[in-house]
DNA sequence: ATTGAGACCTGTCGGC
DNA sequence: TGCCGACAGGTCTCAA
């Protein structure tokens, strides 16, 4: 997509998680993305016209890209492919086409003005990158303190810090030694600065997410070699650690966690 | 303002 | 084999 423009912009039906908004493709076509970014879960294509094309994958969604020779339904139909849930094509001038498939529809597609981007409800006030220079043990410490949650939920926030999912959550948990049951204002002292479990986790946070990006993880998301993510009953992978990974339910998702090394 | 529970969807898997 | 409930990688809304 990025530096092609849009030729054809297909909408299979009115909605995702919530509707597309009008115009859709009419203030898509003709433009060209000018730069292709992420920030947090969200895709952004920056468009030529200063809009940004907002796209988030939800829990199941993905992009397949595939050469627009012939019809994406022709050849889906010769190889078998699933397109049921094909709810966006965007045939781009590059010869490619870009199809958006979702079967739960979790995922989001949006078109907002220049304006609307900062003040918008969730971009807006996402946290930082954690794998900028700006996410350190300082910057943590402040937007843990005081809250009366637990270090996982605290994780799960995309106002503490952008991007971390349940299962990267457990799993920088796991490798900075942390219950995950410890409450988030635990990490930080009295005064508000960050106690030595502060570091550790920002220091987790970058690795797990770093050795993800490098392997692909989540592409083969059933193969993974996780530490403790989808792991109960195993043996704890920390080095001379006896423990089995057990696994609990926190605020309606499942968490997994050593209860020998993580304290 | 912060927090946890429930809702939004479809697909898959294990148990019967 | 088929049916049924539990659960899935995310976020939004609502009520306390």
């Amino acid at each position: 997509m990025a530096g092609a423009r849009f030729d054809g912009v297909q909408l299979n039906r009115r909605d995702l998680r919530q509707p597309f908004p009008t115009g859709f493709a009419r203030r898509l076509k003709g433009q060209s993305v000018r730069a292709l970014v992420r920030r947090g879960k969200y895709l952004l294509g920056e468009l030529s016209s200063g809009d940004t094309l907002v796209m988030h994958l939800g829990m199941s969604g993905w992009f397949r890209v595939e050469k627009s020779k012939r019809s994406t339904a022709r050849r889906n139909r010769e190889t078998d492919l699933d397109n049921r849930h094909d709810h966006v094509v965007f045939t781009m001038s590059s010869g490619m086409t870009v199809t958006f498939n979702d079967p739960r529809r979790f995922g989001i597609m949006d078109l907002i003005t220049a304006d609307r981007l900062a003040r918008h409800a969730s971009l807006g006030r996402l946290g930082p990158e954690p794998l900028s220079r700006a996410f350190d043990a300082r910057t943590l410490a402040r937007r843990l303190a005081k809250r009366r949650i637990s270090l996982k939920a605290a994780l799960l926030d995309q106002h503490v810090v952008a991007g971390i999912g349940n299962i990267y959550a457990s799993e920088a948990l796991h490798l900075a030694g942390l219950s995950p049951f410890r409450l988030a204002s635990s990490l930080v002292t009295r005064a508000g600065a960050p106690r030595g479990g502060c570091e550790r986790l920002v220091q987790a946070i970058k690795s797990v997410l770093r050795r993800a990006i490098v392997l692909k993880e989540s592409e083969r998301y059933r193969g993974s070699r996780f530490r403790v993510y989808d792991r109960d009953g195993e043996r704890c992978a920390t080095a001379g650690c006896p423990g089995t990974i057990a696994r609990a339910w926190q605020n309606g998702r499942s968490t997994f966690y050593c209860p020998v090394c993580q304290r």
